[in-house]
RNA sequence: GGACGGGUGGGUGAGUGGUUAAUACCAACAGACUGUAAAUCUGUCGCCCCUUGGGGCUACGGAGGUUCGAAUCCUCCCCCGUCCA
């Protein structure tokens, strides 16, 4: 019995992409959609006013990784989950920890049960498998969970990339068998999302996807992209795994992108992104505008009277100029960053709600056109 | 009037004979960031020239001097601070 269900409301008839809607444990959410990310249970820098009130926010995504080494799984769970901790009643999708996997490569050690951790925090050792990731998530209450996966860095070689895809799919099928045990006993429903890894090796994308299909899961995910590889294969990967994957089932591309690389990540067919992007680059400086680029510390905007964006609606758009943001982000002020995340989400929704319209319309290709003509700088 | 202390590149401030166009921080300017160890990180930052690398010029209050060589040592002068008259 599937734990979240996906309604395809038009299909793209050239590029196939859909335009859907996404019924988990906490609400619908339109499809494609971007989610921004959560790690540790907050979006930096903006409130669930602005998420949910203001930006209408349908499902943002946190870290198990980083929930686990703080405050802890058993105290969210003590607190009513995380929904009620962090006080979101919308949809919540939490990553494995696989990313840390990759990017705390440092401080981990990898087996065929699992990772050992060294906590980034204290140094305290931690092994995750692939049932303690699902029991944590489940301890968080997560509407959609994520496998625990090996996320590996580029470039790679051929074979380290199959020897990790293939561990990659022995943990997803553990997780799974785990996952189905466990839920069984649950009043509540939690999606639980395997992922397609093979790095940029076509051949491997495919292996992978064919392989996971066996477990006939709510949804799937594509990770290991955006790490350092150039944008065509990262394109590539999703061409080669993307069509294989279950057409009545919500695919999810793992923490991209840029936003001119969001249109052409759906129209190969994905449905769900998330990205650090929007928050992270709006505190370093770098907003984000339909007409391009606003790297808002250049000397160029200092006394620009301009919103950042004059097509957005955004309340810092509607409020401040790009002079005043600057100079708040230069005197370090922490409104400039909270402005800035403020603006930088709606972007990417807006870019998002933009797309889907396009599909809804069966407009697709011309507004893949259009906004490839956008310049990487704004005016 | 006297006694100390001090004057360094946009700022603060290291440096007390060569390896110093001069540490560091700030400011300024530019760049990076893609399932967040990030309100972070990187580069440039006297002028001119040959587009790697380098060459030339000007620079540590001012003027002289010692020395192969001075931001660094000596002399005089000018400023600033503290204290004593």
């Amino acid at each position: 019995m599937p734990q979240i269900s996906f309604e395809i409301v038009a299909q793209c008839p050239v590029t196939g992409a859909r335009a859907g809607l996404l019924h988990t444990a906490h609400g619908v959410v339109e499809t494609p959609v971007f989610m921004p990310v959560g790690t540790q249970a907050t979006v930096k820098g903006l409130t669930g006013r602005d998420l949910a009130d203001d930006l209408d926010v349908r499902i943002l995504l946190a870290n198990t990784y980083h929930l686990y080494v703080r405050p802890g799984p058993d105290l969210v769970a003590r607190m009513g989950g995380l929904h009620r901790f962090m006080s979101w009643d919308r949809a919540i999708l939490t990553d494995s920890g696989g990313f840390q996997v990759f990017s705390l490569s440092g401080l981990r050690k990898i087996s065929e049960e699992g990772v050992v951790f060294r906590s980034h925090l204290n140094g305290d050792l931690h092994k995750f498998t692939p049932e303690s990731t699902v029991d944590t998530q489940l301890a968080l209450g997560s509407d959609v969970m994520m496998v625990l996966d090996e996320c590996p860095e580029y470039p790679v070689s051929r074979e380290y990339a199959r020897e990790s895809m293939e561990r990659t799919v022995r943990w997803a099928r553990t997780a799974y068998r785990h996952y189905l045990e466990r839920i069984a006993a649950l009043p509540t429903r939690h999606a639980l999302f395997p992922i397609v890894q093979g790095s940029v090796y076509p051949e491997l994308r495919r292996e992978c996807a064919e392989q996971l299909l066996e477990l006939d899961a709510d949804g799937y995910a594509i990770g290991g992209l955006s790490v350092g590889e150039p944008r065509p294969l990262s394109m590539e990967a999703v061409e080669a795994a993307a069509p294989l994957l279950p057409p009545d089932r919500p695919c999810y591309a793992m923490g991209v992108g840029m936003p001119d690389e969001l249109p052409e990540y759906v129209a190969r067919g994905v449905d769900m992104m998330d990205c650090v992007l929007p928050t992270r680059n709006a505190r370093n400086g770098y907003l984000f505008t339909a007409a391009g680029r606003v790297i808002i510390k250049q000397a160029r905007y200092k006394d620009d009277p301009r919103p950042i964006d004059e097509s957005c609606g955004c309340y810092t758009c509607s409020k401040y100029s790009r002079a005043y943001l600057r100079h708040l982000y230069l005197s370090g002020e922490m409104l400039y960053s909270v402005l800035a995340s403020r603006h930088n989400v709606q972007r990417y929704l807006d870019i998002m709600r933009e797309i889907r319209h396009a599909i809804v319309l069966g407009r697709l290709p011309e507004h893949l056109k259009a906004v490839r003509a956008i310049p990487v700088e704004a005016g």
